[in-house]
RNA sequence: CGGGCCGUAGCGCAGUCUGGUAGCGCGUCCGUCUGGGGGACGGAAGGUCGUGGGUUCGAGUCCCGCCGGCCCGACCA
């Protein structure tokens, strides 16, 4: 993408309603303009990002086995009325009539709308399990929306629910969505760690929340040094097989890791030993709930045994805050400069800073670089516009592409573009095309 | 929902206490010079001062209502 023929409106100076770095930088980097209190639109730079978060979440659902639909926005509050939950729900939940005087609501989440469709379709243990997952836009009237995209009230969230015959398998299933999310994150280049969690107004009696470890996190986290270490790495996970499942879960939530909700300074104490105590700041990015017949029962979803008897499906439900990740994983990487992106998820692979605007031979050069990128599968945006290099500088390191070429007249006389890692600031000569192949090098297999 | 703060040019702000021709920086536009870290000079555009009412000869400024936004706390992906 040619920077002239793209839409970044980067501002140079902080907005003042920005108070944490996520917003600050979403903001100044063009990512986002606000709508109103809570509501946002995400200009074509964050759209991006938004997109490969999206991207991730659906190829590691589908591995682990869920399969993808989508719901509506909108949905009938008869249906809420079944579980209860119309009149539970509160002031947080958007209510709108049609014009047929017909209550309705904006969706803050989908287990009704989700067992709803099951109950129609399924009817023997046959059937089950299933997994079910959609990413669509929720809306929950927040009091107090905050921090941008981290805590707003539209926003991205892909929500997935399993349907079991009894209590065991459905802990199977529950057991997947954990280790499955621990791929998601660490593919995003984020340390989240699983940490119990009480279950909250959508029920259930087994949650775990995932936190990233961030200053500005809105949860204080309670966790021993080694829960916050551990990494899946490169290990791959059959996820048919229960045992090796169930291995990786057992690893993942045999010490202590708990959020201010649950934390037990006592228990802590006692478990963990004085120097292996962290005490941290986290930001909330997925939750995963086994809420069993909750929704089943009073919404008679219900399947017919081998024995014969008809019975309610257990369920559970869990969600990853996609729009909220965006600001996380600002937030887990920044400095004073902008952001820094992963590979994984950054908007473009590569930026392509031309020095001399105009000049022939220099321009000719990028453009060559730029075709070449193209061919290599890499999307770059190329600054082209006639601003001097610290601007365009600027502009790269702000809005976080994690690798700069950079190409000048003086380099070219000696054949060579510089290649600038965002992250380290390091800078190395190389022909323009062992750059790019040192680019396809660093984006092969991502 | 309790407590606090703020709405003045695209962005950041001053002016409000003490009423008297609406300003500064950045950005934008035009021109010239420049060209490896947000460059210099010259010129220009851009405002119903959130909104409605009131007081006054006169309101950005004082009074009242409303709308919007932000922060702290209690709640949530």
């Amino acid at each position: 993408m040619r920077l002239t023929r793209y839409f970044l409106p980067v501002l140079k100076e902080t907005p003042a309603e920005a108070q944490i770095v996520s917003h600050r930088l979403m903001l100044r980097a063009g990512m986002i303009r606000q709508s109103s209190a809570g509501i946002y639109s995400w200009l074509p730079l964050g759209y991006k990002v938004l997109r490969r978060i999206e991207q991730i979440v659906h190829e590691e659902q589908e591995r682990m086995g869920a399969v993808p639909l989508l719901m509506p926005t909108i949905q009938p509050a008869d249906l809420w009325r079944e579980s209860g939950r119309y009149d539970a729900y509160g002031p947080e939940m958007l209510r709108i009539r049609d014009r047929h005087e017909r209550d309705m609501l904006y969706g803050p989440t989908n287990e009704e709308q989700i067992t709803e469709i099951v109950r129609a379709s399924v009817g023997s243990y046959r059937d089950l399990p299933k997994l079910l997952y959609h990413i669509q836009w929720k809306f929950r009237d927040e009091v107090r929306p905050r921090f941008g995209v981290m805590r707003g009230r539209e926003f991205l969230m892909k929500d997935a629910y399993s349907f079991d015959v009894d209590r065991e398998t459905a802990l199977q299933s529950y057991r997947k969505f954990l280790v499955a999310y621990l791929r998601t994150f660490e593919r995003m280049g984020l340390k989240a760690v699983p940490m119990r969690a009480e279950s909250g107004p959508i029920g259930g009696d087994y949650a775990h929340e995932f936190l990233v470890l961030a200053e500005t996190g809105e949860s204080g986290v309670f966790v021993e040094k080694r829960m916050a270490d551990l990494s899946l790495g490169d290990r791959a996970v059959n996820f048919d097989d229960p045992a090796e499942v169930q291995a990786i879960f057992d690893d993942w939530t045999s010490g202590y890791a708990r959020t201010d909700d649950t934390h037990d300074q006592a228990v802590f104490e006692a478990e963990v030993a004085a120097g292996e105590r962290v005490e941290a700041r986290g930001i909330e990015v997925g939750h995963i709930f086994y809420f069993g017949t909750k929704y089943s029962e009073p919404m008679q979803a219900l399947v017919t045994g081998p024995d014969g008897e008809r019975a309610p499906i257990h369920s559970g439900s869990y969600g990853i805050g996609v729009s909220r990740l965006a600001g996380a994983l600002i937030e887990a990487s920044h400095d004073d400069k902008g952001i820094i992106w992963p590979e994984s998820v950054t908007p473009f692979q590569a930026g392509l800073v031309n020095l001399k605007q105009g000049d022939a031979a220099t321009d000719a050069a990028c453009e060559d670089i730029y075709g070449k990128l193209a061919a290599a599968g890499l999307e770059t945006l190329y600054d082209d516009r006639s601003e001097r290099a610290g601007a365009k500088f600027a502009t790269m390191e702000l809005i976080g592409l994690p690798w700069r070429i950079t190409v000048g007249p003086r380099g070219l006389k000696q054949g060579v573009v510089e290649l600038t890692s965002r992250r380290s600031g390091e800078s190395v000569e190389l022909a323009p095309e062992d750059a790019i192949a040192r680019l396809a090098e660093i984006y092969r297999g991502l």
